[in-house]
DNA sequence: ATCGCCTCCTGCGCGC
DNA sequence: TGCGCGCAGGAGGCGA
């Protein structure tokens, strides 16, 4: 489940490998993912330069000379660099082929992943036009959040899982940094007070910050690895710890479902 | 405009 | 021990 501190790794961690060499192709084993995988997507990248790897919210863009590959992990996709004679293994769906030898492999058991291609200028995409802004940035501040949330109904956990709220805050994070920052996920987003928003603004960008830094660390080099550093590295206070005691208080985390969504907080920390 | 619910898919955990 | 059932999960899309 790659929330956002592991896209990023994953793009840090297959941009070296990417840049500045040339596609020769793609294999599309499987094109049934989130959405279908265009047709003809060797033809359109083939002979192609890749000039960037970016991170916009969870979406990866793969910049070439003309267009962009837009990539989204879903909840169970990865990917590596590995020979492109490599046998794929069972849920291998894509291969990127470069002029190396290599290849950027997409492996996606669930498939809610996806593979986009943008001719023209990618922020336009309709994915990711109407995005609020990255957590990491200074456009996402105290001001900005506390003003957005009010009149809103809408309990501040989902609020901040909203991605045109603010994007990259997925299910694990929401409860991690609603519990650092002391509120309750099913007080209305436009109930929480200034001084409760500051502590979240802060709180978010903690334990993003935190999850990338230890990311970063345990990644070497992308070549054969299950690039699945992440959230797991970190020390997680209730995301899935229903019944279990909280680490400040020791009172037993409560679980409930928001949104279709496992939520966890402690009755007694959060307000 | 806002919100709640549905959907895609498969691995895994749980219960028997 | 083995089997089968049902759930979890990112996020767009749609209906109310």
């Amino acid at each position: 489940m790659p929330e956002l501190p592991e896209v990023e790794t994953t793009c840090r961690g297959i941009e070296p490998h990417l840049l500045n060499r040339r596609l020769t192709g793609a294999i599309v084993r499987q094109s049934r993912l989130r959405w279908p995988v265009p047709r003809g997507l060797s033809k359109k990248i083939s002979g192609q330069t890749i000039h960037a790897v970016e991170r916009r919210a969870k979406y990866i863009l793969i910049k070439l000379e003309q267009g962009t590959i837009l990539l989204h992990l879903g909840m169970s996709g990865s990917l590596r660099i590995t020979p492109t004679d490599t046998p794929p293994e069972k849920h291998d769906h894509i291969d990127l082929q470069l002029d190396s030898g290599q290849c950027l492999r997409l492996r996606d058991p669930r498939r809610f992943g996806s593979l986009h291609w943008v001719s023209g200028d990618a922020m336009q995409h309709a994915l990711l036009k109407n995005l609020g802004p990255e957590p990491l940035s200074d456009q996402f501040d105290i001001d900005y959040l506390f003003k957005k949330s009010r009149k809103r109904k809408l309990a501040i956990k989902l609020f901040i899982m909203d991605s045109k709220v603010i994007v990259g805050v997925g299910n694990i994070y929401a409860s991690e940094a609603l519990f650092r920052a002391g509120i309750r996920p099913t007080r209305a987003a436009g109930r929480v007070t200034r001084n409760e928003y500051e502590n979240l603004v802060q709180a978010i960008k903690d334990v993003l910050a935190a999850a990338i830094r230890s990311g970063g660390t345990t990644l070497q080099d992308f070549t054969n690895s299950e690039g699945k550093p992440g959230y797991f590295q970190q020390e997680l206070h209730v995301y899935s710890r229903a019944d279990e005691a909280c680490h400040t208080c020791g009172t037993p985390i409560k679980h409930r479902v928001m949104g279709q969504r496992a939520s966890y907080y402690c009755p007694i920390c959060q307000h």
